[in-house]
DNA sequence: CTGAATCCTAAAGGATACTG
DNA sequence: CAGTATCCTTTAGGATTCAG
């Protein structure tokens, strides 16, 4: 427990992968964030900064609890997210991003400004195929 | 056969898919290129233009034909990638980004300018951990 | 060359219930 | 509030083989 209490994230490195003998950094970057709920977590993160975890699960909605633990954990692992325990009693937790997940942002608002250029939204209206 | 060469893919509306109630264009995007394999394949394409398959399978260092094919074919349903049999005899096969493929250039292109910004390259001198 | 078929394992994800 | 634990299903991914 408390596993966040003494790291300093700017100046740490983080873990890569790559298949193959090619070092690639495309391949690595979504390594880290390719899991399916893990641009979203830290969108949200981005946009409503520090949250507590059912507060983050209703912004994340579809996702499960176990699903988000995970996840947040793994972002953890990775040191894109930290978990701060703000408060004993009651019990409170904070999750927010680190300095490295913070520089995601523009690869995140990439992947949003593309889904808001050519993806529509679906609508009840149009979901009758005729 | 020849599946692709009556598609207009610019005008096409793209397959959407949303967690939940609320539609996010961030989930919908990773939806689309949150795969293992797609990204990089898609940055392959980019950067080296219209690929054979084994040519693709060749710079895309680690995968398997087996992923490669379903990567492909998936990227195909989603529109992002086109296939074109340029001849019969001897059998060659052309992959190539469609138009929406293309756009997501600047998706792609932050995740790899991310990585190497913040991701180390891994070498053989250093993973001793001194 | 292009890729489909088969088999297999590991990992991801979801539903539900329960705990401190 | 903040998760864990359990169980289960689906999917992804990898190795290998075979075929047009």
């Amino acid at each position: 427990m408390a596993e966040s209490t003494g790291e300093s994230d700017a100046a740490m490195e983080l873990e890569v992968w790559c298949a193959g003998e090619d070092w690639c950094p495309v391949t690595t970057t979504s390594s880290l964030i390719g899991k399916k709920w893990h641009p979203v977590i830290i969108h949200r993160l981005l946009e409503h900064g520090p949250s507590g975890f059912n507060e983050l699960k209703d912004d994340v909605d579809g996702i499960s609890s176990k699903v988000l633990s995970e996840s947040l954990e793994d972002l953890g692992e990775k040191q894109l997210v930290r978990r701060t325990v703000v408060s004993e009693k009651p019990y409170r937790v904070e999750y927010s991003l680190t300095t490295h997940g913070e520089s995601l942002e523009p690869v995140i608002y990439a992947m949003r400004d593309w889904g808001l250029e050519h993806l529509t939204e679906p609508t009840d209206e149009n979901d009758a195929n005729g």
